[in-house]
DNA sequence: AAACGCTCTGTAGTATAGTACAGGGTTTCA
DNA sequence: TGAAACCCTGTACTATACTACAGAGCGTTT
């Protein structure tokens, strides 16, 4: 049986979640400013955790907490368009892809630096340190 | 013929880098402290610039101030290993090479739900929303 | 009733990599 | 000589995403 009304720390053991980040999630809007008891402490409901939990799944899939934001207040319309959603979602994919391409173009480099450092027979002049003091790219 | 003290402005220029970067490094030590004029200006020489220029290939190569740090020190000693300065380089690598897979699961996951996305004719329940707001990886 | 643990608030600190600016002094050139 | 352009310092601000903590109040348990 789970507890309809959850306290912020046991919201954020449910969610595997630090207690501050969701005061943090608060403040930025990401979570909504939930009932209090009458001494002010924060009241959640089942409601609150799947929202955290949409958060947690969002930034292991790549979105930056602003983005959350976006994809929340999609979420949030009476009527989101799927179209919204995906459009946020493709643009990501987009920037994912150019960083994969950067990041196999720096390996290349780098690759390429290491086995030069490998075959050097020299204690000095490290190709590596080389390469990075020489100009030009 | 190229001017053999450099201002700061002048280095900065040279290297294309900002004026208030060059004081950064220097904070940082990444620059070495250079002489002064009797009123206090900078005095930079071209084995500054190159290590400037050293600095912005090595991040450019996606190496962290601090790793580039770490070179710097190898690079800066009297005699400094290779075998040293390969391993920063191959620590680097091994992660990038880890962020490209974990870039390309990410690609695969947000490709999918996109594809999804494009085939429902549905106006409200988006897979991407519904997929965030469920729990499981 | 006292102790312990939980929650509250607001502020400040962490890390990364800078950027901006105020309020002064210095150089250069017309 | 005086204005423009440059340089100096220190501090504060940007963005991202939290994390830590002090000092107070609340709630439960023994």
């Amino acid at each position: 049986m789970k507890k309809t009304i959850l306290s912020t720390g046991e919201l954020a053991f449910q969610a595997g979640i630090n207690k501050e980040t969701i005061r943090f999630y608060e403040k930025k809007k990401l979570l909504p400013e939930p009932q209090r008891t009458p001494s002010g402490y924060r009241q959640y409901t089942q409601k609150d955790l799947k929202r955290l939990l949409f958060i947690k799944n969002a930034k292991e899939l790549g979105f930056s907490l602003s983005e959350i934001s976006e994809l929340l207040s999609l979420a949030d319309g009476a009527i989101y368009k799927c179209t919204d959603v995906r459009k946020i979602a493709e643009k990501k994919l987009e920037y994912i892809n150019q960083q994969i391409k950067q990041l196999n173009k720096l390996k290349k480099s780098l690759s390429k630096l290491i086995i030069e450092c490998q075959k050097t027979k020299k204690i000095s002049n490290c190709p590596i340190i080389e390469s990075l003091s020489q100009g030009g790219k």
